[in-house]
RNA sequence: GCGAGAGUGGCGGAACUGGCAGACGCGCUGGACUUAGGAUCCAGUGGGGCGACCCGUGGGGGUUCAAAUCCCCCCUUUCGCACCA
């Protein structure tokens, strides 16, 4: 035990104690858990250099929790990972001559020597790192399974293409028309690329919303409406003078009478078959090729819509109508069945077009609007009602009104029921070099062939590769690696020459944590589901729609294959909030505002700017970061070290033990209660993870001991102070625990956490606030238990109390028990 | 445009299912200790008023004994989605 003048110096013990979690291997998981464990991770992380504040913001939650869960008894495992491949490392390569995964490999060097200087507890003994053949091995395998089971296929489409990034693109990668990465502008291309039918999953990655309850709501609203599921009906119009079928979906059938004209999208393939005149011909071709030029943004809701008529007429199957037959880029070719039946009176974006046009616009559904809603300014009426000029159909209303003409369709055969999705195939081809190969082989004689499981993994060549952007892959150019054998007829053949997305990877990073050295295959689902579900995910919301849908994607794919139990990999999602600079500006290199934690950690310790940082700002919203926030925690720190050291601990004090409440004398029983409603209110502020009114409970618990409190009372309450902050402050924590409480072990092995006293905070004494006419005028100090009666005459005894009742007549009396009552007068 | 959230001192932020608004911290003011302090400690700190008290949670209305909290309208702001038929 050292001297009551000594001081904890912060730096130090932060190294210190690094040193000895590293060597005690504290973090370590068991390879099979019992039931009591628990699996915490941060998301998987791009190594772009080195880590910044809000990594460390991310990573101190995520290690907040695993080290609260160890005191709590719980096999912990808080791993970490890799997100290795990826543009960055080529455009360095570029830029000054390294090879990506010398880059990158250094990068991560550093990063991971930040983490542990920074005192994030991972488990490194499970570290994955994406781009090392031995993790893509089991990357391209699942390629090989998705397309053995129909799941990954070629299709030419349009897709997606960043010019600066040269490579094609994910829908949810070009959002807004804005390349994620690199922010330039998207365009199109049309090219044969490599789909995994996430389509065939729609429902049950709908559905499997529903079970995510301990899922941020916002969350799942983003998920459920990037899935998009609405439910209608194909109807099958006809070609005028010919047999070609014009399918479109509608949720809104119930409008059928009302169409007057049908509009195609311009990539749609059925628009070459419509036998459109000569003389038309020329005008439709401009139209669709000034379509095709045009950027996603122009086609939307930007412009006015525009389209252009194809001279031919479709039969309207219910009323025998004909119809124009227009093409509108307003449609899109890839939703539904590319073409719509135009129904202007009810449908705003057909009014639009038809207003534009002097198209016809028939009302068909009486909504109960007045008659001067279309006088007055004409408009389209989308809502529900009652079918009108609507034939046989007259009178049926809503929702049922729909169940009818479908019903009607699918009786003449010209329409069934359908449901559709918003959500797209995933595509996965990039035309880079820094990705895991795809593991497939173009063969002249047998077409598309896997390559044999047992040749995995195809390896990247290092090589011979020219990283400049051409637009193709630079894998293309690269002969030795392209040249092949057929792994069927054993002839000369080609590879593939794209690689993959790189949130292919980071879709089952998480089932590799549970058996990361295994060659033999890519987990042991007996260790697997010992360990999983994730039981908590920490992330940001930026991932919403890419990510977290993917990895529930091959959770659900792995379950199928049998290898998984479970079909959703995570119980509890937290999305944590950015740390932006005190502008509020995104912190970036180019900008020069990245605050490096490691610096600060240097000077001032980790754990007190582990403790700014969670004190900041509740752990789900933006921090706009400023040094100065440490000073507050670095002095808190210095308080309670000094509270700490001047406790006599002499033999070990049983810390979870209880005082009767009523023999402890006054300063003892004050320190005592404040003690246990500082616990109760960290355990509910754990549980929703809010960190700062977690370490504010512990100042003020700080503040609330009276200084003539009795020597034992002052070591009980030292060293709960110290277990309380210890997941918070985890350096300070062990190093009170064994230099100043004289305990042997980490704190986080054998600490325990602390166990409520509710009986004693049942028993306290509660302040009750007196009011007439709801103002207050005086509060009473009481037991709890206190009668209405005694309560009432206590508070009309009160001389403030009775001044404001002078000459004035009680008319009513409320009591809330524990807190306040209150005289209404008149 | 549609959907969801947010708006509280000079600042970050507290306030459980309606019950003392401003916990905790920063900053600031005054004081103590010091050769010195950007160290530490003590006191104060929403506004108004000498005071009893009054007013205060973006603005306006409402419900209630009681509203930051619930309801309606408006303003500002952040984030999703953005022709999905």
């Amino acid at each position: 035990m050292e001297t009551k003048t000594a001081r904890t110096d912060f730096v130090a013990v932060g190294e210190k104690w690094q040193k000895i979690w590293a060597e005690t291997h504290l973090a370590e998981a068991p390879e099979f858990p019992g039931k009591k464990k628990y699996f915490v991770m941060p998301m998987f992380a791009y190594p772009s250099g080195d880590i910044h504040i809000g990594h460390f913001r991310n990573f101190s939650i995520t290690d907040a929790i695993a080290r609260k869960k160890m005191m709590e008894g719980y096999e912990v495992m808080h791993p970490f990972g890799w997100d290795a491949f990826g543009l960055p490392a080529e455009q360095a390569a570029i830029k000054r001559g390294l090879h990506p995964e010398e880059w990158t490999l250094g990068n991560i060097a550093v990063s991971k020597a930040t983490l542990q200087t920074c005192g994030i507890l991972f488990d490194w003994s499970r570290e994955v790192t994406s781009c090392l053949p031995d993790y893509y091995r089991w990357t391209q395998w699942l390629f090989i399974q998705l397309y053995n089971r129909g799941l990954a296929y070629r299709k030419s489409a349009t897709v997606n293409w960043c010019g600066h990034c040269n490579t094609v693109l994910a829908n949810e990668q070009a959002e807004g028309d804005m390349c994620w990465l690199c922010h330039n502008p998207v365009g199109k291309r049309e090219l044969v690329q490599w789909f995994f039918k996430i389509t065939d999953y729609a429902e049950r990655l709908l559905a499997g919303i529903d079970t995510l309850e301990g899922w941020p709501e916002n969350l799942r609203t983003i998920q459920r409406g990037w899935i998009g599921r609405s439910e209608g009906v194909e109807i099958d119009f006809v070609l005028e003078g010919s047999d070609l079928k014009i399918p479109v979906f509608t949720t809104r059938p119930d409008t059928i009478f009302g169409v007057t004209f049908m509009t195609l999208a311009p990539e749609s393939p059925l628009v070459g078959q419509l036998g459109i005149s000569a003389e038309r011909r020329r005008a439709v071709e401009e139209y669709i090729e000034q379509a095709r030029n045009k950027t996603e943004i122009d086609r939307t809701a930007l412009t006015e819509k525009d389209g252009v008529f194809t001279g031919r007429y479709a039969i309207n199957p219910l009323n025998g109508e004909r119809v124009q037959l227009w093409i509108g880029d307003y449609v899109l070719a890839s939703y539904g069945t590319g073409a719509v039946m135009a129904v202007p009176g009810h449908d705003e974006r057909d009014f639009d077009f038809a207003k534009k046009y002097g198209l016809e616009i028939k009302y068909v559904i009486n909504t109960g609007r007045s008659d001067d809603f279309y006088r007055d300014k004409p408009a389209a009426d989308p809502a529900y009602g009652t079918m009108m000029n609507s034939g046989p159909f007259d009178g049926a209303v809503g929702r049922e009104a729909i169940h009818k003409v479908i019903e009607y369709c699918e009786k003449q055969g010209v329409g069934r029921a359908r449901t559709n999705y918003k959500i797209r195939d995933w595509l996965i081809s990039r035309q880079r070099y820094w990705g895991c190969p795809i593991p497939m082989v173009h063969c002249d004689s047998c077409g598309i062939v896997p390559v044999s499981e047992t040749d995995l993994p195809v390896e990247l060549p290092r090589k011979g590769i020219d990283f400049l952007p051409t637009g193709r892959s630079p894998l293309a150019d690269a002969a030795e690696y392209m040249n092949t054998t057929c792994p069927k007829c054993g002839g000369a053949a080609q590879r593939d020459p794209d690689t993959m997305d790189t949130f292919m990877c980071s879709s089952w990073y998480f089932l590799r944590y549970t058996d990361p050295k295994n060659d033999r295959a890519i987990f042991d689902p007996k260790k697997a589901t010992a360990w999983l579900p994730i039981d908590m995910y920490v992330g940001g919301i930026e991932h919403a729609t890419g990510h977290l849908i993917y990895f529930r994607f091959f959770t659900k794919f792995l379950h199928d294959l049998g290898l998984l139990n479970i079909d959703e990999p995570d119980l509890r999602m937290f999305n944590h909030g950015m740390v932006n600079d005190a502008q509020g500006q995104k912190m970036s290199k180019s900008k020069g505002n990245v605050v490096s934690p490691i610096d600060l950690v240097r000077q001032y310790g980790p754990d007190p700017v582990r403790l700014a940082v969670l004190f900041a700002s509740p752990s789900d919203k933006e921090i706009l970061w400023s040094n100065a926030g440490i000073t507050g925690t670095e002095r808190f720190l210095s308080r309670a070290d000094a509270f700490i050291r001047a406790a006599e601990f002499g033999e070990q004090v049983e810390l979870d033990r209880t005082f009767p409440v009523e023999q402890l004398h006054e300063s003892d029983r004050t320190a005592y209660l404040a003690y246990h409603l500082a616990l109760k209110k960290i355990d509910a502020d754990f549980e929703r993870l809010q960190f700062n009114t977690h370490i504010a409970a512990i100042m003020e618990l700080l503040n609330a001991v009276p200084a003539d409190c009795g020597s034992a009372m002052q070591a009980h309450l030292a060293g709960n102070i110290v277990r309380l902050l210890a997941p918070l402050a985890p350096h300070v924590a062990e190093e009170w625990w064994s230099a100043v409480l004289g305990r042997g072990g980490s704190i986080f092995a054998t600490g325990g956490w602390p166990v409520l006293d509710s009986a004693a905070i049942a028993a306290a004494t509660v302040t009750i606030v007196c009011q007439v006419n709801s103002k207050v005028r005086a509060q009473l100090t009481i037991a709890p238990d206190i009668g209405r009666e005694e309560l009432e005459q206590l508070a009309l005894a009160e001389p403030k109390i009775q001044k404001h009742l002078e000459g004035k007549k009680i008319r009513q009396t409320i009591i809330v028990p524990r807190r306040l009552i209150n005289f209404v007068v008149g």
